[in-house]
DNA sequence: CCGAGGGTTAGACTTAGTCTAAGAACGATG
DNA sequence: CATCGTTCTTAGACTAAGTCTAACCCTCGG
């Protein structure tokens, strides 16, 4: 399939070697609209691919982190989270699931970040929390 | 000192029962401007007190938190860190040196959680990352 | 072919936090 | 006071996420 060339171009127009390994990170956590921790990427990649490492899985995030494919959050304790979505852009987290929800950037305003005095502030996202709300279709 | 008393007075208002250790972990984490973690909690403490054991600290900050004296904030990876200002606030995490700075409430105005489809959400704050300005003077 | 550099690996190690079972302190009651 | 059930504290075993190490395996250029 053309989706894994597509995905070893990625990897190299970022800088990065590919490897079976790598791809089949990449191919999951790249691909993906959820937040999967690092043990959920092992486990997923590892039910298709023969063998990889916990280290590698490790050292593969935090390699595509460096390159700017993945953005890592911290939002509840212990979970660390792997984002592919690294446009700037908000979360809801899900009290009940733990879930992460996105929200786009446009969808809230924040206004006076730029008048905080004697910060520089680089980034920053609106967190919250709360409840999804039942939803008459899943889909 | 009455220092005490008020703070022995402000736990049982809390419905938690005053002992010595909790008395000196209410003193040094109630009164901080830090954001301080449980390790650093358990040094300073312990500094202080005798003795104090760790599960003591974790079970004293879980208490608090339960019964509204403390918020449990997680804004990096390994660092859960305790928070005595209870009241709304926003957070900047200096990239340097992984301070946490209180933004106030009223500095930054965020429109447009009410209007989220979908989410219930019951808090939220803006997290911003980046440099703290040098300052002229350190006070 | 060969060798060097880069990638992967198992498993030891570290660190934050939890759990357990036993002892100490508390506080109501006689 | 003495007793006794409840609550609090404790050391240390345990768990889980993540890091480190040192050996091994590829791959690709010469
Ligand atoms: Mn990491
Ligand atoms: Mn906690
Ligand atoms: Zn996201
Ligand atoms: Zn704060």
């Amino acid at each position: 399939m053309t989706q894994s060339a597509d995905i070893r171009r990625r990897l190299e127009e970022h800088g990065i070697q590919a490897s079976a390994q790598r791809l089949a990170i990449a191919e999951y956590v790249l691909a993906t609209d959820q937040h999967p921790a690092a043990d959920t990427v092992l486990e997923v990649v590892a039910a298709r691919l023969p063998v990889v490492s916990r280290a590698t899985v490790y050292n593969t995030l935090h390699l595509f982190v460096e390159k700017g494919l993945l953005r890592e959050l911290v939002l509840s304790e212990g979970r660390v989270v792997y984002d592919p979505k690294v446009e700037p852009h908000h979360h809801f987290v899900d009290e009940a699931s733990g879930a992460i929800v996105d929200v786009p950037w446009d969808a809230l305003r924040v206004e006076g970040v730029p008048e905080l005095p004697g910060l520089d502030v680089s980034e920053f996202q609106v967190v919250l929390r709360g409840r999804r709300r039942s939803r008459r279709r899943e889909g």
